[in-house]
DNA sequence: GATCGACTTGACCGTTTGGTCAGAAAAGCC
DNA sequence: GGCTTTTCTGACCAAACGGTCAAGTCGATC
């Protein structure tokens, strides 16, 4: 077990080599489902050495999950009070997408355990995280209020952007399957469809 | 090993408390996350019994997919090309709701399935299941090209509302962990929200 | 280039897991 | 009640799994 403090090059370089072939092994089968035999192997390490650098195959589960879970919630946290809503909304929305296009791993790590009951993230869920959307709420309902916004739930608005972004990343073989044979543009499309299925839904009615 | 011809009674009761068990374990633990014995206690058997009525645990998984792949398509099939096209759409978005609301484990148990590369029913999806969709997505672009709908992708169209929907089976401990401390009506509230979504994405712009 | 600590590994262990099997109970039938 | 067929079970097995350990190799520092 390697010391928390100073860390070689060599420790640097093992460990994330081995957090990246978790990441594959995990996203794919789940956590029980992935066995440390293929996370070796696809790190590239035997499974002792493994071990030298993670106490436990949980270990390295819990530190993946810790640290996506962090950067997962940036686009939130980016939301602009000062700015225009629905643009703000909008690129809330386009964040969210492009994380699910360049993190579709991630993504479905956490589909993954929020599925099967996210018993290692429930604290997490009920706690920061609540508090967080809670907030957002909070301003999406001023703006409604100011009359900036048409008049629509905050919660199940958020919900419904993350419902539709993260599909593309989660659900990816079977909109490929339907989709097919086209190329990978599917994405671009898909991107315009939930500009215009949000602009729609958040554009007040003119008076 | 029982034949498929004559069921006793004894052979019916038992194959479906075990499906019915297997649901359960299936839809919280995935396929490699769930084990003959959780399957054989949930459902009151012994193992050895379990493997009687099933020749093992893959062929209990699948049963249980196909019989649901099917019943989960038929919302999709009672579209009415006849009838008006918005209250079509929000009336198919409603039984695809009321799915999740009623079958939630039938919900996860396909979305572990999926978020895992689907590897026993690729083929369903590239075949019957695009062939479906294809036909729907048809029938939504002559609505729209008649001026009854506003223009809108119908195959993203079609995914965002089993992506909004089907988030309320999937993701339900995140959806309650944010919603706390409200009661069980969120959901009715949720159907709502995705009414307003639809209605006013789909609703084509007075001349 | 010797020394010390970091790194790596083959062999091994206890447990869990899916599955088998011979035979014991039940159930159905006359 | 006897006989046959179906249903059920305890004991068992081989493979897979997470994890350990003693011993070996490598890399940095002097």
């Amino acid at each position: 077990m390697p010391d928390d403090r100073p860390q070689t090059r060599i420790q640097k370089r093992n460990r994330e080599t081995i957090l990246e072939a978790a990441l594959e092994v995990f996203s794919s089968e789940g956590f029980r489902g992935a066995t440390l035999d293929q996370i070796a192997s696809a790190a590239g390490l035997s499974k002792p050495n493994v071990l030298y650098y993670f106490a436990s195959k949980e270990a390295i589960y819990t530190e993946l999950l810790s640290t996506l879970l962090d950067t997962w919630l940036d686009p939130l946290r980016a939301l602009d009070p000062n700015g225009e809503p629905i643009a703000e909304l909008v690129a809330y929305m386009r964040r969210k997408f492009e994380m699910s296009r360049q993190f579709p791993r991630e993504s479905r790590l956490f589909a993954n355990e929020i599925v099967q009951g996210a018993p290692r993230i429930l604290d997490e869920i009920n706690g920061p995280l609540k508090a967080l959307v809670d907030e957002v709420a909070g301003l999406i309902q001023t703006w409604i209020s100011a009359g900036r916004l048409a008049p629509i739930d905050p919660h199940h608005l958020i919900f419904s952007i993350w419902a539709t972004t993260q599909h593309y990343a989660d659900f990816d073989v079977q909109v490929r399957g339907i989709l097919l044979p086209e190329g990978d543009s599917h994405l671009d499309t898909a991107e315009d469809f939930l500009v215009t299925l949000y602009t729609r839904t958040l554009t007040p009615k003119a008076d």
